[in-house]
DNA sequence: TGGAGTGATGAGTAATTGCTCATGAGCAAA
DNA sequence: TTTGCTCATGAGCAATTACTCATCACTCCA
């Protein structure tokens, strides 16, 4: 992880020469002279100002291959929104590029002056597109999570993003708190009875936006590697015909939630109304390529951001 | 101008380019192999993408504003250096947020391991920037006063910084040690032949950069308050045009220095050139507005310290 | 058909940037 | 005070990027 805090006059610096580098154009070493410090320090102040998101990139400009994808993608699975990023091909990162745009919608919802309700998911893909956002206030807005924040180890779940979100934007924000998996759907109904549940799931009922991962099952997926599963636990389930999720709830090929002892035992709020709402579900990549289809033609999601690559296998299938 | 128009395609894969030299963080070579072009191409696609500002960077951080002003006010009036600092709208005072900023440009050069020739004027803003300096140690500059030390009443100046530099830094200090205003322009020729002061004027014509305070005119601005003119000799001045002064010289709204019994008295050094050295100017606040605009556009000064509230008039007047 | 002009291309090279490492300052614990 | 640690710094060097120039293909017009 990264510093937790540089010091806000390094920031500042850092902001100045990022400035002066990217907007102004000018070189390390004419900051450096300018700033009255080494080119190195200039060099790192720069880096500091990416690292620390403070510049932000975005390409403004539609690439038609990549807007046509996404028509065709619309079209053909009765999207509400689809965005397309070009593929790096060389890259074996399952966020970037998703990450970016995912983070852009984001702030568009965000921006909006009427007051609305954002729900998120989980996902590793998510984690990095919040970790994209700049720090906005918007008080109007509530944040909420689907999912539970606690581990199966009994710590605060990492890749539960709203505590990320939290960081960058001033909203009010609503975790859940209750374990992602429980024992039994009796202990789910108990939980989800109390108080204090109860209205952070009916918040979530009523999201105007959702943001998602798309989970692919498998001992290499999330949920082994975070050990929510057991790999026999994992083998079963894809037996059953199961190949991803999302927020825990698991489905098959088809997108139907499976009716098996894991998805009684998911204790995240359903995921939101794909008729009054926008599901969006942001996810890449050739190991995730059945999930998202599966996710896309049961109508888990309505809306999607993805790249080249996988969209061509979206339309191809 | 740049071309008139690229071919949609091309603007595309300048868009592709710019997208994974920019977002993806792929380097030019990769980014050729990936599109099947060689690696100058990329670049120039990558240029392309820059030029036609496809790529758009901002920086999120609330420095970002003040830059961009910043950068403004140099275009439009041909500044070699502006600096612009955040407006504290609560804050009556005329010096904070100027004071750091002038402090930290004059410990810049006071950085500089080349001997040079830092001359200094007089105003409150200036003596609160040199009270923000740190103790330097720099024996290889010498610094020069561009006003006299000695006050109408025959005290020290209050308001002479020279002095207050030297409590900090650690250099060789050269006062004037004249009145700032004499009775005559005779007396100023003979003082100002005198062996020691002829080499103190010398020097100060020779200084690589200059730190100096805009006065406004007025009963209440600084000529006035610190007893070198009477109520009626300003009032006699202001209406003969005068709007503003620095280190004494006395300019009206266009920055030229006024033609006038006072001007002939004033003791101070010229500033110095403004073809030749850095002569930055610190200041700020609705009262000082028509002066600043003034030293900049008649070159008074070529350099602005000043904060966002005075920047957009100037951009705007 | 041929010649001039335009613009794309790649080689070569200069400029710029990023990384690694050694050094030393600052600071906390012994 | 000494020791050991962390961290910022700058030097040196490798990697990357930008620019210049000669060449070549193509188009337009006589």
């Amino acid at each position: 992880m990264a510093k937790r805090s540089e010091t806000p006059a390094r920031l500042d610096d850092a902001a100045r020469a990022g400035w002066l580098y990217y907007v102004a154009g000018r070189t390390q070493d004419e900051i450096a002279a300018a700033m009255g410090i080494s080119r190195q320090s200039a060099q790192r102040l720069v880096s500091l100002a990416v690292a620390e998101r403070l510049i932000k990139v975005r390409l403004d400009h539609p690439i038609a291959a990549c807007l046509e994808l996404a028509n065709q993608l619309r079209r053909k699975f009765g999207l509400k929104h689809v965005e397309v990023v070009p593929s790096d091909a060389g890259s074996s990162s399952t966020t970037v590029g998703i990450a970016e745009a995912g983070a852009a919608e984001i702030e568009r919802w965000l921006k909006r002056p009427e007051p609305i309700v954002l729900a998120v998911g989980t996902g590793r893909t998510l984690k990095a597109a919040v970790d994209q956002l700049p720090a906005i206030e918007c008080p109007n807005h509530r944040i909420v999570s689907l999912t539970g924040n606690i581990a199966p180890d009994g710590s605060a779940a990492y890749y539960n993003v709203i505590f990320s979100m939290a960081d960058a934007v001033k909203a009010r924000h609503y975790p859940m708190p209750l374990p992602v998996l429980v024992t039994s759907a009796e202990e789910r109904e108990l939980l989800h009875g109390q108080q204090l549940v109860r209205s952070t799931l009916d918040m979530s009922a009523q999201a105007d936006v959702t943001f998602v991962g798309i989970g692919e099952l498998g001992i290499d997926g999330p949920l082994c590697v975070d050990g929510f599963l057991e790999k026999d636990e994992m083998m079963e389930l894809m037996r059953g015909g199961a190949v991803g999720e999302i927020c825990g709830w698991i489905f098959d090929v088809d997108g139907k939630l499976l009716d098996n002892p894991i998805n009684e035992r998911v204790a995240s709020a359903p995921i939101p109304s794909r008729e009054a709402s926008m599901v969006i579900g942001l996810a890449k990549g050739k190991r995730k390529f059945k999930a998202i289809r599966a996710a896309v033609v049961g109508h888990q999601i309505n809306a999607l951001i993805t790249d080249e690559e996988t969209a061509e296998f979206l339309l191809k299938s």
